[in-house]
DNA sequence: GGCATAAGGCACTGATTTGGTGCTATTTCA
DNA sequence: TGAAATAGCACCAAATCAGTGCCTTATGCC
């Protein structure tokens, strides 16, 4: 009953719970585009946490992913198409933002918080570990839930679970 | 003094101190390879808990990265060619393998622990998912020390911090 | 031999993060 | 009016993380 995406033991990969439920309930709201669904729903149906995914829902609101309805017959509806949305997107209105580095970027504006950091020329990877994360975060961009919800081709895990009733709408 | 290579607030793309200090180390090894390198001399170089660094480095040596010599004039060096070392190999031996998902897989070897997840028709993003991740994680593997000393081509960031004490032996 | 300086091994603390809940207010439909 | 939904916010418990203490063992040098 639990959905058990799996829990990473490594940092760098980790998706929070938050950011699970999250796209969970985006995948799932993907099927039934046009109408609201509640957050009951969804925790009943995946077996999460329902005020959790509530609080999750509420900011992915914040975050302009889903619009919210409220009262009897409420619940949220995606607030744009389903490929305009990104695994990114999700992470950056549930995780907060990636900044980059927190000694060259305050929010996003671009502007260094105190310029702390320029001096340090000892730190011999901070450049180039940007730059792989700047790719894994583009990656996570270019990631829809159009993609989420139909695996096209099984490379890397032979045996794959039953999508066919989120496959698509 | 502090190196500074930045935090993460959103999690997915955040290094631990441990992995950033250890990678720290590492690229410092590649200069100076063929000789030992104590654990005093990076922490005072990059200003880094000596401690914490040494620990590090005892789980680097664990994952067979570096080799160690004990007793004065000991320390450590790189136990393979620097082109050899990925980050990907830094972060599974200071984060633990990362398992792509509790569910299906023990620690490398493919052996589902119990097959408890395959009961799992309703999540919709397990499978996807790991396929995102493991690209990063290919992307990972694919980035080795030697990657982190020189910055090949400035693409992203348009203002680089002075490496060229590290740029190459 | 003795001392200084290394790594190795724990175990432990303190702070932060994370997962999750409680409670109350507000909106909507029947 | 009442049930069901979101909105807001504060709060708690468990886990994780950064960092330290203390001791042992090994090595080089005097």
């Amino acid at each position: 009953m639990p959905y058990a995406l799996g829990t990473l033991t490594s940092d760098m990969l980790q998706l929070t719970k938050r950011t699970e439920y999250g796209l969970i309930a985006l995948v799932h709201m993907v099927d039934q585009a046009g109408t609201f669904v509640s957050a009951r729903e969804i925790s009943e149906h995946y077996a999460v946490p329902r005020r959790l995914l509530a609080e999750v829902l509420k900011d992915l609101c914040r975050g302009s992913l889903v619009s919210s309805q409220r009262g009897a017959a409420g619940g949220y509806t995606l607030s744009r198409d389903a490929e305009a949305i990104t695994v990114g997107d999700v992470v950056e209105a549930l995780e907060g933002a990636p900044t980059l580095a927190g000694c060259e970027s305050t929010t996003t504006a671009g502007e260094p918080t105190s310029g702390d950091c320029d001096l340090e020329p000892q730190c011999p990877i901070r450049s180039p570990l940007h730059r792989l994360r700047e790719s894994i975060w583009r990656q996570m961009q270019a990631t829809s839930l159009v993609a989420l919800t139909a695996p096209p081709t099984p490379m890397v895990q032979p045996r794959l679970p039953d999508l066919s009733e989120n496959a698509a709408s």
